[in-house]
DNA sequence: CCTACCGATCGGTAGG
DNA sequence: CCTACCGATCGGTAGG
């Protein structure tokens, strides 16, 4: 099953920015390697986009967008913590699996963004981290949880193993989105403990 | 308790750039801007080093060297896999509260080495990463971990989880090392469930 | 460690 | 979308 989607010019700059982005770092891409890469000068990008920027803001705030509803839709439901925990995982797995290339230039290029859009960037992060948090506490509220975690290390550690994602994670040869986050939160809950 | 070490002009150099490439990313960091940090002029850096790279070479490698360092140490060790996992992980840790900006810069700028070095830094990687798996399957062989736990979401679970934590750990105000890394291991081979 | 400087490349604009 | 071009900045060298 292929969706076919026609895309606008200027998504597919954006699109071939990702690729670029996501091989040399944003920093290290020239527009002039961006342009090679589409077949143009450098100087007609500019009718597509105002500049260099403009395009790693797309990159980051739509996947930020994505993140943020997929949780929204799991916050919704009335679950116990540790349901909520996986359902929100795995969403935020799907939304990667649905652009692990724009998900990698998230994570890795967003420090890139000027003034005042960083600082509004780690807003939405630190808020979107801290909603996985809530989940953990009241897991440990409802006596779902230990009341020894550390909350602070394991949504770190959740966090930082969904951001690592995109660097090895394959939806072609490996298993589903579904399953992976199954398994990550069966891991993070169960342990491997026999 | 303080260390006072003398570090030779050379070290002064890898120091400063270590903190800039942290900051702004090697690709974004000018060697004007390290001169300028160091109160001289760019021309004079080539006194000390060959060349921008050389400085990212030395940190990646360096900081390569200390992990794989801390985890022989913990291998000659007859143990547990549960213990060796423990093990593995506070020494990892150890190493990098060591020197957290080396850290940083390890795990993010390493993909801007040019290869030969890239390669090499890339095998040192999956060798230091397997070892890990490694620890992983002996637990599941021996019984002490289930046979149904994914090895390689395992390993990357963890592998990410020390990875990002030079981005939030901070010595002086949170746990001790070997506090985080037992908290860690913890979490990881008993879970979040009470 | 400095002055003086190199060729290359950068993001971006003007004007069509 | 192109040609022609801008000023700024890059990593690095020569020679002291």
């Amino acid at each position: 099953m292929e969706t076919i989607t026609t895309l606008s010019r200027k998504e597919q700059v954006i699109r071939n920015a990702a690729e670029l982005f996501r091989e040399k770092g944003y920093a290290a891409s020239s527009m002039r390697d961006l342009a090679q890469k589409m077949g143009i000068e450098a100087a007609s990008l500019y009718s597509h986009i105002r500049s260099k920027e403009e395009i790693l803001q797309h990159l980051c705030f739509d996947m930020a967008a994505e993140f943020r509803k997929s949780l929204d839709e799991v916050e919704k439901q009335k679950l116990p913590a540790s349901e909520k925990l996986r359902k929100g995982i795995v969403g935020h797995i799907k939304v990667m699996a649905k652009d692990l290339i724009a998900s990698a230039v998230f994570m890795n290029e967003h420090r890139h963004l000027s003034q005042p859009y960083l600082r509004e960037f780690l807003l939405l992060r630190i808020n979107y981290i801290n909603r996985f948090k809530d989940i953990i506490e009241e897991g440990i509220q409802s006596g779902e949880f230990k009341e020894t975690i550390d909350k602070k290390l394991a949504v770190m550690t959740l966090f930082s193993s969904l951001n690592w994602m995109p660097q090895w994670y394959d939806p072609h040869n490996n298993i589903v989105p579904d399953d992976l986050g199954q398994q990550l939160s069966d891991m993070l809950v169960n342990g491997l403990k026999k």
